[in-house]
DNA sequence: GGAAGATGACAAG
DNA sequence: TTGTCCTCTTCCC
């Protein structure tokens, strides 16, 4: 679930349940314990996300910084909170609200450096309105890597997992495996405007819905069906199944140690035209 | 009841 | 490139 949409819903939603008063801050896993007792009683002050990072700040140059990798959750509810479930490794509440973290790959108190050297070294982020989607090009199109692999790099563009990666790329027909420098500048400008409104409508419904109106199950008149992980989507896990355009069997393959799908007949294979080979 | 896999990133070699 | 961490769900026995 985690990918850049769902942790701006969670900035989001912190800052509403706790931004601007005290906090009860606790670690009822243990492994947070030390820095907890550090933050417990003291001010929030906002929360925001930079890609897939979230930033809690507390007053005195605080900030919780969270990466929740590939697992990792937070669930914010509103309600006293009760006795933890499972392994929670960091409780915020207060009267109104609470907020259990578990399973992040990064859970750190950090200060302001650190947060800015974090924020600093991502590309840039399509849900942040000042995001420059030519810092990502000028790594893009110098690149011998495949744009499924730098689309999905974090420090050429900040946010998009596998999900986003590979609906966009089925959603501009661009093989996912073709060299980032054989993109031309209009199909990336296609891609990130694509991306800002994908990912802005996965805020809106904290979901991944891909599929355009015309392809929808009603339009193509096919049964309804939602994706294991909750919404629409063209791809991503639907090896072996039929694409919803073309009919074509979609595919899959190992990136660096990511899946990646993609329908061989909308995402036809790239070929240089620089000629090749001998005479 | 247990293994495998998952929307991720890092360190080590 | 491989190994490691973290939790939850799904699938198979």
């Amino acid at each position: 679930m985690p990918e850049g949409h769902t942790l701006y819903r969670l900035a989001r939603d912190l800052s509403e349940a706790f931004a601007g008063g005290l906090v009860r801050a606790s670690s009822p896993q243990g492994r947070f314990a030390a820095d907890a007792a550090v933050i417990d009683g003291t001010a929030v002050l906002g929360a925001e996300s930079g890609g897939k990072h979230l930033f809690v700040e507390f007053a005195g140059d605080r900030f919780v910084h969270v990466h929740l990798g590939l697992i990792g959750k937070w669930d914010v509810r509103p309600g006293p909170a009760p006795d933890p479930i499972g392994a929670v490794r960091l409780r915020l509440e207060n009267a109104t609200s609470y907020a259990d973290l578990r399973g992040a790959i990064i859970c750190d108190l950090v200060g302001r450096d650190r947060r800015d050297q974090v924020l600093g070294r991502i590309g840039p982020d399509p849900l942040r309105p000042d995001a420059d989607p030519d810092r990502a090009w000028q790594r893009i199109h110098r690149s011998d890597r495949a744009i499924g692999d730098l689309i999905m790099d974090q420090e050429v563009l900040a946010g998009v997992g596998n999900v986003y990666r590979a609906e966009v790329l089925f959603r501009h027909r661009i093989d996912p495996l073709r060299p980032g420098r054989t993109l031309r500048r209009s199909q990336w400008k296609a891609v990130w405007d694509d991306l800002v409104d994908l990912l802005h409508e996965g805020v809106r419904t904290g979901r991944i819905d891909t599929v355009r109106p015309e392809h929808t199950p009603e339009a193509m008149g096919r049964a309804a069906r939602k994706d294991d992980h909750g919404g629409e989507v063209y791809v991503y896990r639907r090896t072996g199944q039929p694409c919803h355009v073309c009919g074509t069997t979609i595919r899959t393959k190992d990136l660096k140690g990511r899946n990646l799908f993609w329908c061989p007949r909308c995402q036809p294979r790239f070929r240089s035209r620089a000629k090749v080979g001998g005479p």
